[in-house]
DNA sequence: AATTAACTACGAATAATTTCGTACAACTAA
DNA sequence: TTAGTTGTACGAAATTATTCGTAGTTAATT
């Protein structure tokens, strides 16, 4: 039941919520995700449509089900992370990395944090 | 000359090709694509959808057409970190930064330039 | 008990993306 | 010049993703 599954992108809004609320109703992902444009079947749809592929699971013990993401976020995050590696960052690591960090101001604890990882990899 | 147009996955391994080998023909790009799976009208077929969204330009004064990429790839890169850290990180850039960091080893120096780099952002 | 509200299921419409077949133009080789 | 090769254009099918309407179920409220 696992992940050769590259969620899309309705797909990982809703596992984001998932991943920050577990055990959350359909209703608490819908007014979540605050989408004006959207109704609320469609929401259901694709947490259904979810459900078929693995990527979540439910308790349909009571009339109301509570939803799980089901596959893991770091998994997910590796997987595209290196796609976009591939697909936009030439296979450089590095290069991401330095375009993340020059994007936005890390904070001076966030640097630390980093270098020490970076540390660690020697 | 609009960057509000976000690439499909097949437009960017169409766009990686070109920033790599800007001038290409379709052929060439289609055979760096190395698909076994998609004949070579489609990738004709996405280079000209490419070419009507401008995200690409071409020189069609030879039978045979250039195809230059029309969209920078910083940009692009920027575009999709931006939302890559938005959808799969929770909006960190730090958690980006530690997953692609640990994800596979990084040479010497390129762990120096990003460090030379973190401290340039103190 | 009847009405209302909140929910699920699911078919089907729509939209976006990808794939391919075919027509035909230009160039090449015999 | 004729046959074969390589190219573009483009309609349309196939596939995938998203949206919504409606039917039916359960629970709560009056």
């Amino acid at each position: 039941m696992d992940i050769n599954l590259k969620p899309t992108d309705s797909e990982l809004e809703i596992l984001q919520v998932l991943w920050a609320n577990p055990a959350s109703t359909v209703r608490a992902v819908h007014e979540a995700l605050g989408k004006k444009d959207a109704g609320y079947t469609t929401t259901l749809k694709l947490m259904q449509i979810m459900h078929e592929k693995g990527l979540v699971t439910r308790d349909t013990s009571s009339k109301t089900h509570l939803y799980y993401a089901h596959i893991d976020q770091e998994k997910t995050q590796q997987l595209f992370l290196k796609k976009m590696i591939n697909d936009v960052f030439n296979g450089s690591t590095t290069r991401l990395v330095l375009q993340a960090l020059g994007d936005r101001k890390a904070s001076v604890e966030e640097i630390e944090l980093i270098k020490k990882h970076l540390d660690n990899l020697k």
